[in-house]
RNA sequence: GCGGAUAUGGCGGAAUUGGCAGACGCGCCAGACUUAGGAUCUGGUACUUCGGUGUGCAGGUUCGACCCCUGUUAUCCGCACCA
């Protein structure tokens, strides 16, 4: 069968009657099968896209057949970067080239023969897309979850632009290699931090890779201590972080963070110019200064002192930058002597270094710094002799007491940087009046559309800005000259509810019914590349749970169940890319054997969430598999000689525990065992059909083993099905359903086992319970135990029998 | 540095979760059919001095370990001074 050409036949048929519509009104369960959806930066579908979509569409077609009302479509996250550099870099304006690759690729999809429905696809540059990511933004906005604040940003001196944190390549620009900078500019946030304990909690809910888990954990980086308070001499105060209040008595100095906006007050003019100096040195040191693991501790005294709430000791304030100013309250009390990172300052700028904890068990080193949590105090006056633990709490309890020191929890977690100086983006809907401030454009008035005709290069400012017709605008409360937000939002922002849009795409009135949406999610299998475990899949949940907080979603969770599929290699075993020259293109493989075997070598030459090396003959293999499975259908179809005597047994057997395999391993995304089984099920067949055989009997075993095989090679095996004379479609037909006592042997082979090593085999009744194995085992060997004290017996039922024995005396 | 994962024939990978290691396939070898074979079919294929030995390495638990425990090495991924 000449694939390619087939293929195109039913790809034809099964859109002309319209076979993967979605059926709204269907009572069969539903299931929400979920491709991350394409990111059009390429004109053309590469392998990686193959194997998500491709095996992804071979779970949703089992689903289907299963007997599932399965939800599965297809959509493009068509904002973003690539087109915008693509841009500059040809001049082909973005929207133009990313309708032309969406083309393309919609083109290209299809030609996978991928059980998509169109009818629900999304684009989020079109305006009836992001007219409705901008109100979202908006109720985020009206919810307090968007604000607006000054921050730092990647800044490239040479391409003289702000730059994604993505863009920022071991702290060089990407394109140019630069050591990117920071620089101050006034940003849109989404307030993900309030959200930081139910993301971290609610993992426990979740059906996820156990590491895309933990990574979001650490990420959000939930952290108990005390905060406490500290006065400073000259009368101020400020407070600091620590997970260690049990050291407070060793706490000899204090450091905050130059970028600080206390530290100006607490700079002596004395220090005045070593503290500017300082500022200005921070500031400039670059990204990969900061990756930088072994760099160097600075800073420099302030000339104050602040006093230590527990001992009433002055102690002095010293600004440095291994303090960051973001995290806690951007001070922290020092206390070098169970610190690595205080020891390493207060040995360099000699400070006071002194012990606090004492070990508790004999055998512990005691070396300062001292920071393991097996301890006693010491030198801590009336707390001397706690534990680590007990000194934690007993000492945040004498501060509280005191007005001057409480339990709390901090978390890593930073609130989400949504605003981009770029042009190819979603605008963000909000009015600059110089009356009222930021005015939130009104719902009526969206979308906020992105301008065709726009100045892109980059110079610095957001290319939106100097297009002067987009940028003046009234206030719509006082009606005065106003400008609009020239950002646009991050890419990340589409991507975020877009599942959410899917079911409801055509909706001119809102963003999506709540009563659809609730009936069809939570999504219930996700699947996609693990890069997104802190980025893509975190903004989700997080816009899911405003949402639901805000009544427009009555679910905790977007993605109950997520799978992530591994990568492709080159056949070198490394990444592929343009530069090593070692990208495979699925298009001639295609060509040349359709997209049927190369959908099935994907699902069986890998494990599936591993990926690996791409490997040529592995295609070969498949193709060459298909046929075989071609042939045999002819061979029982076109035979003519009838033997109802035939021994089916072992058949029968086989084909029962090849339906439960590939089952089973289908619902577990374990494709390359399903395929095994059913190659093994293809040779027993073989087997049985190489002399006079029952026919009908041969017949009902190929229309089963088409069926199981239909979700990987669904055109090869809707042909074969026609063929055979089989209704219209494959896929309308039930999934086969193995009967329990054909898996029941009438015999059981048993190993047996001397010492753990197999010695011999024998067969018995499978219904021998372990006392008649035992004794079968007992009389059949006797002669062979011959002198021999049989120590042990050990009967597993179904598996193994082993016997321990030892010489006789 | 911290956290996580992985390690099985020449290769991709299996192993019912503590019970016959190497399923299935690639590759290779031999044979059959062929004018021909890069098609198809059949058989073989971990190593071996044929007694055994084998799941990165060294120990341990167990009647029994790829699987559990301790230590160790290599590779990959994530985080990056988080107080």
């Amino acid at each position: 069968m000449y694939l390619p050409e087939i293929e195109k036949k039913w790809q034809k048929k099964w859109a002309d009657t319209g076979l993967y519509k979605f059926d709204k009104h269907s009572d069969k369960p539903k299931k929400y099968v979920l491709e991350m959806f394409s990111y059009p930066s390429g004109a053309k579908l590469h392998v990686g896209h193959w194997y998500n979509f491709g095996l992804a569409d071979t779970y949703a077609r089992y689903l289907r057949m299963k007997g599932y009302n399965v939800f599965h479509p297809m959509g493009f996250d068509a904002f973003g970067l690539p087109a915008e550099n693509y841009a500059i870099k040809t001049g082909i304006h973005p929207k133009d080239s990313t309708v032309a690759n969406i083309t393309t690729m919609e083109e290209q999809l299809k030609a996978m023969g991928a059980s998509f429905d169109w009818d629900y696809e999304v684009k989020t540059c079109m305006p009836d897309y992001y007219k409705w990511t901008q109100w979202c933004f908006l109720q985020l906005y009206k919810k307090g979850l968007a604000y607006r604040s000054a921050a730092p940003v990647n800044w490239c001196p040479n391409c003289n632009t702000v730059l994604a944190n993505e863009q920022v390549v071991d702290g060089e620009c990407e394109r140019c290699h630069t050591v990117v900078t920071k620089k101050h500019l006034t940003q849109w946030f989404f307030k993900i931090t309030d959200y930081a304990e139910e993301l971290l909690s609610d993992l426990d809910t979740l059906d996820w890779p156990e590491k895309t888990k933990l990574m979001q954990k650490n990420w959000i980086g939930k952290s108990t201590g005390s905060e406490i308070t500290f006065q400073t001499v000259g009368g101020g105060e400020f407070s600091v972080f620590t997970t260690r209040a049990d050291t407070l008595h060793g706490c000899s100095y204090v450091v905050i963070s130059p970028e600080h906006p206390m530290v100006d007050q607490l700079t002596t003019p004395a220090q005045k110019e070593a503290v500017e100096a300082y500022k200005e040195y921070a500031a400039k040191a670059s990204e990969i200064d900061r990756l930088s693991t072994s760099r160097e501790k600075t800073g420099v005294f302030t000339g104050s002192y602040a006093i230590n709430p527990i001992n009433g000791r002055e102690v002095p304030i010293w600004a440095a930058d291994y303090v960051l100013a973001s995290y806690g309250t951007g001070v922290v009390m020092a206390v070098p002597a169970h610190d690595e990172r205080d020891f390493a300052f207060a040995t360099k700028y000699e400070l006071p270094i002194e012990r606090v904890v004492a070990k508790k068990h004999e055998d512990q080193d005691d070396s300062l710094p001292f920071c393991e949590y097996e301890g006693v105090l010491v030198n801590s006056g009336q707390f001397d002799g706690l534990t680590v633990t007990e000194g934690k709490e007993a000492i945040t309890k004498h501060l509280s007491t005191l007005g001057k020191g409480d339990f709390k929890t901090t978390y890593r977690l930073r609130d989400w940087l949504i605003s981009r100086q770029r042009y190819w983006g979603a605008p963000i809907p909000i009015i600059h009046c110089p009356h009222c401030g930021d005015v939130p454009v009104p719902e009526r008035d969206l979308p906020v559309e992105l301008p065709y005709d726009v100045d892109f290069t980059p110079d610095g400012t957001s290319p939106l800005a100097k297009h002067q017709g987009f940028m003046n605008t009234k206030c719509p409360v006082c009606g005065a000259d106003a400008t609009r937000d020239p950002d646009t939002m991050d890419t990340f922002v589409c991507s975020s509810w877009y599942f959410l849009r899917y079911p409801d795409n055509q909706n001119s009135e809102m963003a999506w019914d709540p009563a659809i949406i609730n009936s069809l999610l939570p999504v219930d299998k996700y699947v996609g590349g693990a890069e997104h475990a802190c980025m893509h899949l975190l903004y989700s949940r997080f816009f899911t749970k405003a949402f639901r907080d805000m009544g427009y979603l009555n679910f905790d969770e977007p993605f109950r169940s997520l799978v992530h599929q591994g990568t492709i290699l080159g056949p070198d075993g490394e990444k592929m890319s343009k530069s090593k020259g070692n990208v495979v293109s699925p298009d001639a493989y295609i060509e040349k054997f359709g997209s049927d075997a190369f959908r099935m070598y994907l699902g069986f030459g890998f494990a599936y969430i591993e990926g690996g090396p791409w490997n040529d003959g592995g295609i070969k293999s498949v193709a060459k598999y298909l046929d075989r499975v071609e042939r045999l259908t002819d061979r029982i179809y076109e035979a003519t000689e009838d033997n109802k005597s035939a021994d089916a047994k072992e058949v029968t057997y086989i084909l029962h525990k090849t339906i439960k395999a590939v089952d089973e391993d289908l619902a577990t995304f374990s494709f390359n065992t399903a395929i095994a089984r059913m190659m093994e099920l293809t040779n027993a067949l073989y087997k049985y059909t190489d002399n006079a055989f029952d026919i009908d009997f041969a017949k009902d075993c190929i229309r089963t083993l088409l069926k199981l095989m239909a979700p990987f090679a669904p055109h090869f095996t809707e042909e074969l099905w026609e063929r055979i004379g089989g209704d219209y479609s494959i896929f309308n037909q039930d999934f086969p359903v193995y009967e329990e006592k054909l898996l029941v042997k009438d015999e059981i082979t048993y190993p047996l086992q001397v010492n753990g090593k197999v010695k011999a085999r024998f067969a018995v009744p499978s219904d021998f319970t372990k006392e008649q194995i035992e004794a079968y085992v007992r009389t059949e060997y006797a002669a062979d135990f011959e002198g021999m004290d049989i120590v042990k017996l050990i009967v597993v039922p179904g598996r193994i029998v082993n016997v321990v024995v030892k010489p006789a005396k």
